[in-house]
DNA sequence: TGCGTTAACATTATCGTTCATGTAATTTAT
DNA sequence: ATAAATTACATGAACGATAATGTTAACGCA
C-alpha cells in the first residue's frame, strides 16, 4: 500500500546533510551538534523513518537476535524455558528465533544451518546428543553458545547450564527408599541423554546409600510418545513386577503411570508412590498433586541468556561456563 | 576460535570461479553446467559455507522469516501452535521469530516495532484484543498478516484463521443438556477476546434451542491464573450454587475445576459432567480423560502460514481470508 | 564461410547501513 | 600569534549476497 520506505539518506537529501550524519544523530552517536541532532530526530518521526535492521546488522554484524533450539516447544518443559529465555532476552533487546529438532539429528543440523545463517548473535540449544558433530561444527564456527539441559559429560569445552540431576535422582530415590520401598521401578528417558544417565547414577547412589541392591531390570527406558509409557506400566503390572515405589524421568511420564495404576484399581500414594521429574505442576495443573523434583527452569533459562550475552560482548573471553542450577524435593500428594 | 566464516568469494577464490557463478550452482539456477554446480556444492560442505542471509535478504528484499506474536508459549494451547506453525514455515524454508506479549496492549505494540524493525516478511498474530490500533498500525504498515485464534467481528478487513468457537460451545453445552443437566456452569475466559464471545454465545444457543433458561449467574468469567480458577469454584460449590454440568473455556480451567471437586468429594462424572475446550489431552497426559471440544490446531496453523505464504507471494492479490475450521466434539471420561 | 545462437561463466551495480578516515572551521593552549 | 586540539560534519569503502547485464567460446546452419 504504502511507497518506499525511508531510507536515511531520504532524510539526508531532506536534511541537506549526509546519511552518516543522520546515522550518528539517531543513534545518539559523538561528534552531532545538539540542535542537528534534535532537528534530525523530528524530521525522522515525521517522514515515518523506521531503519533497516538487516543493512545495519551486514555492516555492524550483530543481529540482536538469539536462536534457541529445543526437540519441541509443545513439550511444557521446554515450552517453559522458551518463554523464559524469551523474557530474559527482550529485556536486553534481543530477539529469539525457535527452531525445534524432534531431536532428531539432522533436523538439528539444519536447525544450526539456519541459525548461523541469520547471523544470529548467539545460541542457546538443548542437544539431541545423537552424536557430537553438530556441537563440534559450532565449536568451530565461532558463534557463541550454550548448552541448555543437557551436557557432553567428557567435552567440557562445551559450555552448559543444566540443572543438578544426579542431586535430583538421588532425592527422590532416597525420598522413596526412605519412605519404605525397598523397590523401586525407575522410568527413565533416553539414555543417550546426560540427564537421564545422571539422575542414574543418582538412583544408584541412593540405593548404594542406603545398601540397597540396584535391581537392574526396574531400570527401564520409556520413549517420548504418550502410548509408550502406558504400554510399558501395563506389562511391567501383568508381568507382577515388584516395586512399590516408581521414580520418572519426568511429570509427564509420571502423570501417564499414575493414569495407568488407577486404572487397574491401585491408589496412589497407598498402594504405589510416585515421584516425578521437572515440577511442572505449578504451570500445568492437573487434579492430584505430583510430588516432583524442582529444577528451576526458570534460573537455568536466565543463566543461558546471561551466558551468552557474555560471550558476545567478551569476545575474547576464555572463561569457561560450567553451570550446575540445584534442585530439590517437592513433596505433594503422589508420596507420602 | 575458527576466523571468519566462509563466504561466497572465497568459495569464488577457491573454485576459481566468480561468487555469482558460486551463488547460482548454489540457489540451483540456470547457466550452471551440471558438473560444476556439483563440484560447487561439494566444496561448499567441504569449506563448511552457511550463508549470509542478511546480505541476501538486503538485496533482495525477503527474509524468509515470520513473526508470531502470541500471549504465552509456555502456555500449551500456543505452545502447540507455535510448534505447529514452525513446522509448516519450516518446510517452506522459513524461519519464525516468536514473541511473547502475556496479553498485554504494550507489549503487543512492542513486538510488532521489533517485527517490522526485523523485516519480517510476514506476522501471524493472536491479538490482545486490548484494543484495535495495535492490528491497524501493522494494516497501515503492509506488512503480510494474518490473526490466529481470536478475531475482530466487526472489522473482517484483518484477515483471520479462527477455530468454530460459536459451534464448539454449542455442542459442548448441548451435549451437557441432552445428558440432563439442566444448569449448566459456563467458565468462560476474558469476555473481551472473541472466542469467549463467541463460545458463549453458542452456550446461549444450546439453551434457547432446548428451550431452557439461559442463567445469567451461571456464567462466570475466570482470569488466567490458576488460583483464580479454584477460588472461584470453592466459593461457587460453598454458595451451594445450583448447576451439574460444568462447561470450561479451556481444558486448563476444566482440570482445576475437577481438582476441586474432587478435594470436596466429587466425583467425576458421577456428580458433575465436566468438559473443557481445545483438546489437548493427546499431548499433556493427565490422569483422568477429559471430554474436550476439540479445535484442530494443526490444521489452524497450516493454514495460517499458507495465508500468509500467499500474501508475501502473491503481494497484488486482495483476496480476504476469514477462514473457520470446524470444531468438533470428543467424549470421554469426564462426561457420560 | 559467415552470422546468429546458445551455454557457461564474468562484471558491475546495488540493497541501506555503519566503520574508518578525512577535512574545514573554530577553539584552546602556550 | 601560532601550533595544537577539538567540533561537526563529509567522504568513501565496506558488509555479502543477488539482479541485471556483459562477455567469450563453441556450435549450428544456410
Amino acid at each position: 500500500m504504502e511507497g518506499r520506505k525511508v531510507t536515511l539518506k531520504d532524510l539526508a537529501t531532506r536534511a541537506g546533510l549526509s546519511a552518516n550524519t543522520i546515522s550518528r544523530a539517531l543513534k545518539d552517536k559523538e561528534d552531532i551538534a545538539v540542535a542537528t541532532r534534535q532537528m534530525i530526530k523530528e524530521l525522522a518521526k515525521e517522514m515515518g523513518y523506521v531503519g533497516n535492521a538487516l543493512a545495519g546488522s551486514l555492516r555492524s554484524g550483530l543481529t540482536k537476535t538469539i536462536a534457541v533450539i529445543v526437540s519441541d516447544v509443545a513439550n511444557p518443559h521446554f515450552g517453559i524455558m522458551v518463554k523464559e529465555i524469551e523474557k530474559s532476552a527482550r529485556k536486553h533487546n534481543y530477539t529469539i528465533f525457535i527452531i525445534n529438532t524432534e531431536d532428531d539429528y539432522e533436523m538439528e543440523e539444519l536447525a544450526i544451518y539456519t541459525a548461523i545463517g541469520k547471523n544470529v548473535d548467539a545460541i542457546i540449544i538443548c542437544p539431541s546428543q545423537r552424536g557430537t558433530d553438530n556441537i563440534r561444527f559450532l565449536q568451530k564456527n565461532g558463534v557463541p553458545f550454550v548448552l541448555i539441559g543437557r551436557r557432553f559429560k567428557e567435552e567440557p569445552e562445551f559450555d552448559y547450564v543444566i540443572c543438578d540431576d544426579e542431586k535430583g535422582g538421588y532425592l527422590a530415590t532416597k525420598h522413596l527408599i526412605d519412605s519404605g520401598h525397598k523397590r523401586v521401578l525407575f522410568l527413565n528417558g533416553p539414555i543417550r541423554i546426560s540427564s537421564a544417565q545422571e539422575r542414574l547414577e543418582g538412583y544408584r547412589r541412593a540405593h548404594e546409600e542406603a545398601g540397597l541392591p540396584v535391581h537392574e531390570d526396574l531400570i527401564v527406558e520409556v520413549g517420548a510418545s504418550a502410548g509408550d509409557t502406558r504400554l510399558i506400566v501395563k506389562q511391567l503390572i501383568e508381568q507382577e513386577a515388584q516395586f512399590t515405589g516408581i521414580f520418572a524421568f519426568n511429570d509427564v511420564i509420571a502423570w501417564e503411570t499414575a493414569y495407568v495404576l488407577n486404572k487397574y484399581g491401585y491408589r496412589i500414594p497407598e498402594d504405589y508412590a510416585v515421584i516425578g521429574f521437572d515440577n511442572i505442576q505449578s504451570r500445568i495443573f492437573i487434579p492430584f498433586q505430583l510430588s516432583s523434583v524442582s529444577n528451576s527452569k526458570g534460573k537455568m533459562s536466565k543463566r543461558a541468556v546471561d551466558i551468552v550475552l557474555h560471550k558476545i560482548n567478551h569476545p575474547e573471553s576464555e572463561q569457561k561456563f560450567n553451570e550446575i542450577i540445584d534442585t530439590k524435593l517437592v513433596l505433594r500428594e503422589s508420596t507420602k
